[in-house]
DNA sequence: CATTGACAATTACACGTGTAATCTAAACGA
DNA sequence: TCGTTTAGATTACACGTGTAATTGTCAATG
């Protein structure tokens, strides 16, 4: 099952809040993009028919909800990035962005505190 | 410019080793792929044509090199995903593989180097 | 009962991408 | 000189995706 990224931001809204229906949906997307209702919906009918969301009558309209998890979604993404990039290992990405200067001071600290984790549970 | 995976396949070859003929990225990309050698000319093609290679006459063929670097494309992509999943920053992604129990030893390892290298250096 | 509006369903089209067949023309060898 | 080979150029098509118009259906309304 293949996500696109104008799909991915419909899953972020129902992820966030859930059931919704379009019209809500499509209210909840107006903020960060530019989409026509009929634009939404055509999204929420390839999402059904991907089963990443379901939907539930509620009088004459439906009630959509997610049936992918986000964090599912968010490890296949990353997994195939990381796997064609960066030999499917964290540590090189890592690499990348502190070569080129782009670990922010909170990166870094949430780092230390994660590889203290890590020290701990192990 | 936005490289589809099959060419950054491509683009992959010619950062290992370039200038190549054709004929050279073609066998190059028979170890992984089952590609026909008009799909690799026409990748080729459309990496010039979005200017992420050139093309030298070298008699009657071509040499190929890239243009676009690798770290600049592994970079672009990387922050394409950050930006989308994890609020543009590397720590949350880290903490969802660690959460996953997805982080090698030897991941840990070179994120403990990693992390005193930056305390060393700031 | 006809009209209206709400909501979904269907249809549409441009573009990028994956994949490769076919065409063209120059170089080569007999 | 001519047929063959080689290398690139051109064309093709299916599919997913982005985006949205149009059509269909039915409950609500006057």
């Amino acid at each position: 099952m293949s996500i696109s990224d104008a799909e991915s931001q419909v899953m972020q809204v129902l992820w966030e809040r859930h059931p919704l229906g379009a019209d809500e949906v499509v209210a909840a997307l107006a903020d960060s993009t530019d989409w026509q209702e009929p634009t939404v919906k055509t999204l929420l009918n390839r999402l059904l028919k991907k089963r990443a969301i379901a939907a539930q009558r509620d009088g004459r309209r439906y009630l959509y909800r997610p049936l992918l998890a986000r964090a599912d979604y968010v490890h296949a993404a990353s997994k195939s990035l990381l796997d064609r990039l960066f030999d499917g290992r964290v540590a090189p990405l890592v690499a990348h962005f502190s070569e080129r200067r782009k670990l922010s001071k909170k990166d870094i600290a949430e780092l230390k505190r994660l590889i203290g984790e890590i020290d701990h549970d192990r």
